[in-house]
DNA sequence: TAAATATGACGTATATATACGTTATTTCGA
DNA sequence: TCGAAATAACGTATATATACGTCATATTTA
């Protein structure tokens, strides 16, 4: 086995990476701010905004699913995305915890 | 092609994805921490406290220091990793600064 | 009811990431 | 000076990620 070594790290961690990964990519980080700026929860068709096909952006929409950063309500034959506000919130507040915990306001090299 | 549509995303958005991406595996998350905590600086011999080799923890290293996060100063035969402070809180500001952009306060789905 | 539309699921090709062995290089100490 | 020790560079195998075409399904609406 070359990798699945996450597993050997704690879970915070590893589940800190994994929030951190959905937002690795500017694709994922653009439909964010879409969703927010038309809060009006637009359907899939966030495609028309990026530059990516249509089944790349649905993609990308069910890996931020995944993490819970958005949600997906189906609405007839459209579905509705939105962002999840909590665990938007949740996950600056993890962010921001994680650096705190750095505590670099001393720190000092060699 | 297949790839490498990161370039058709704003530049601003490619960074802050390249940023979050350092940040997406354990390992190096773990990294940052023993640094933080062992300000000392310790030797790249971080595997020690890592369940990786010494290969692949001198490869996410080299990741961190690429996005500019960690430093790495010669000192004879020894390399002494430490934190870069200044991109450590230009991250977490650009991280807030995302986030605050997002702008979840009176977010309301549908 | 039939055709159009919107999606998600599935499959696939290519690019990256991850993990690590091996080798070359550099430096310190005997 | 020579060997040991610490690294970085390089190469490679496997796992994931990315992008997209195609197809099946479901919902409208004509």
């Amino acid at each position: 086995m070359v990798q699945a070594k996450t597993e050997l790290f704690t879970i915070e961690l590893s589940e800190t990476a994994r929030l951190y990964k959905a937002l690795s990519h500017p694709a994922r980080l653009r439909i964010l701010q879409f969703l927010a700026e038309t809060r009006a929860c637009i359907t899939g068709d966030i495609s028309e905004d990026l530059p990516l096909g249509r089944t790349t952006v649905n993609q990308h929409l069910r890996e931020l699913k995944e993490v819970g950063l958005i949600q997906g309500h189906v609405d007839g034959v459209k579905t509705n995305y939105c962002l999840n506000p909590e665990k938007i919130i949740a996950l600056k507040n993890s962010m921001n915890d994680f650096f705190d915990s750095l505590n670099t306001s001393n720190y000092r090299c060699k």
